[in-house]
RNA sequence: GCGGGAGUAGCUCAGUUGGUAGAGCGUCAGCCUUCCAAGCUGAAUGUCGCCGGUUCGAACCCGGUCUCCCGCUCCA
């Protein structure tokens, strides 16, 4: 495989022509950003899933999950700062063909502004030496006081445009300031457009009693607002946790890379509700656990990395990122963030309920800091699937197509196969499948040559095949041959079940770390 | 949203100066075969992304549109 964007190729190709993932809507021409998961995709996905909620939910006995719905009181967004901080008043240049924030691309002509202001309090406190007074020299100077006055009229008149929406006015300030391009050094601008990245529906069947909501943009709201409600009648003793996983949908201006960004995506979060000033030690406790469940996994150590935030988020105090390396390079995996207590604090605000926890500790109460840790199931997908499809070279001088997903993931746990399609085999086969199908997903198949049919079995991940040939009719025993080292193995056949439910059992792979 | 590339069978792709569409692999039915895709026979599958235009005639030329990939931008 030759360079970056083959290997993509192959990825999304192979994808689709297994079962995987398709377009949304593809005889219609497709959906942008939208898709859907076949046959072996959705339980490759649900897998994943349940290997997150597991470890999360089933293995820490402080932490249980919810399913909260996608629909929330409109509220939700204002507390959270969604309505405010999703919604961007973009303006392109259209010589350099640069998008810019507008209200960033005034606030940094402001800057500049006080840039200057500067400047003049460093000339003056050089000529004044002691004697110097800044707050004196601010108010009095007529240069400066100039600058400032223009700063805060600009920036006065950006909020009040921004607050009704006047996106004309903003491009006339823009055009009036003279702002120019950094790139091109133009001043030939767009019209303002505003970007909303949530999407609106409406609750009501009538336009009269419609209520505007948002399609959640994350799922974590639905915890916060929980919050009291799981503590209580769960009995919960901080430190803990809640779970959940479910659909978010962001209105992004650019959704590309397969399924990597979508409109439509799923979250895996679980919020740890901690005693605030303890955010430090939760937040490197979560960071290994949270890396060794990727690590338990096999994928290689080289491909995760850790990326700290340098600019932070409106609700954090601390955040980072496990990355991955996809076929497109490092990229955002799962994010640890300290959230603080902005979100249960500003839910309190807004809805007047108390949100906050009794210490019989400490003997009082307050409201919990927030350690999240948030994984994209879509880009754990991705990152699960791109990783595990090789194509290999044999001995033979032929190629095999071979997607390695771990075993405790894979879409199919076994495949019976009897040799021949005679002679009893496939009686004894069939037996087998009947039995086997009751503990996990199996496969039959008699079609082909055997080779052919272990073939098409690496093809879609099935970690085992288990053959029936003449030696099972005289001795009972049949093989198992293993889809990463090709080699086989002869068992017995009533051991079959156990040897395959322990190889893809939880706690052969999360035990390890 | 801008720029670049692309869209023909399930997948990968041919298709000449415009003359009514092909290959390989895969799939299906059967034969043959005691273990790693390559044996034999037969079969199915395309409004050539979509709409319109030019033309006697369009997969091919022109316009529009949708979708995908890459870059820019954005990314809680």
């Amino acid at each position: 495989m030759a360079n970056q964007e083959d290997v993509f190729k192959k990825v999304i190709s192979h994808a689709k022509e297994y079962g995987y993932v398709f377009q949304s809507s593809e005889i219609y021409d497709g959906l942008s950003a939208v898709y859907d998961y076949g046959q072996n995709g959705a339980e490759l996905k649900k897998n994943i899933r349940e290997y997150w909620w597991q470890a999360m939910v089933q293995l820490h006995d402080n932490i249980v999950g919810i399913d909260a719905a996608i629909f929330m009181h409109p509220t939700t967004w204002k507390a959270s700062g969604h309505v405010d901080a999703f919604n961007d008043p973009l303006i392109d240049n259209k010589d350099s063909k640069k998008r810019y924030r507008a209200d960033v691309l005034v606030e940094d002509y402001v800057a500049k502004i006080e840039g200057k202001i500067d400047k003049e309090v460093t000339k003056a406190a050089k000529r004044f030496g002691e004697a110097f007074d800044k707050e004196q020299f601010l108010a009095t100077n007529g240069r400066v006081k100039g600058y400032r006055e223009k700063a805060e009229a600009i920036l006065k008149r950006l909020g009040k445009s921004l607050e009704k929406e006047d996106l004309a006015d903003v491009k006339a300030l823009i055009e009036e300031l003279e702002i120019v391009c950094p790139v091109s050094g133009s001043k030939n601008w767009t019209d303002v457009k505003q970007f909303n990245l949530m999407f609106g529906t409406q609750l009501g069947a009538t336009a009269e009693s419609a209520m505007e909501l948002y399609l959640r943009p994350e799922t974590a709201q639905g915890i916060f607002v929980n919050f009291l409600n799981v503590q209580k009648t769960g009995r919960m003793k901080i430190p803990f946790g809640i779970a959940q996983t479910g659909k978010a949908f962001r209105n992004e201006i650019v959704a590309r890379q397969f399924i990597f960004r979508m409109r439509e995506f799923e979250q895996m979060e679980m919020q740890y509700f901690i005693k605030p000033g303890t955010q430090q030690e939760w937040y490197e406790a979560w960071k290994e656990k949270r890396m060794n469940w990727h690590l338990s996994l096999g994928m290689g150590e080289a491909n995760y990395r850790f990326h700290d935030h340098e600019k932070l988020a409106h609700y954090a105090d601390a955040a980072c990122d496990i990355e991955f390396k996809f076929p497109f390079g490092f990229k955002e995996l799962e994010g640890i963030h300290s959230r603080t207590d902005f979100d249960l604090g500003s839910h309190e605000k807004y809805s007047n309920k108390k949100l906050q926890y009794f210490d019989p500790e400490e003997n009082k109460s307050y409201v919990p800091y927030v350690l999240e840790t948030s994984i994209g199931l879509d880009r754990m997908f991705l990152a699960v699937f791109s990783n595990s499809l090789q194509e290999e070279e044999l001995d033979n001088n032929t190629t095999r197509t071979v997607l390695k997903l771990p075993a405790v993931l894979a879409p199919t746990k076994a495949a019976i196969l009897p040799l021949l399609k005679r002679d009893g085999l496939p009686e004894i086969a069939q037996k087998l499948f009947n039995e086997l199908k009751w503990e996990m997903n199996v496969a039959y198949d008699d079609k082909d040559a055997v080779g052919r049919r272990y073939r098409r079995q690496d093809a879609i991940a099935t970690p085992f095949c288990i053959t029936v040939d003449h030696q099972t009719l005289e001795d009972e025993t049949v093989t198992i041959r293993h889809r990463d080292s090709m080699e086989q193995q002869r068992v017995k056949l009533a051991a079959v079940k156990e040897i395959i439910t322990k190889a893809v059992a939880l706690k052969e792979w999360l035990g390890r770390v």
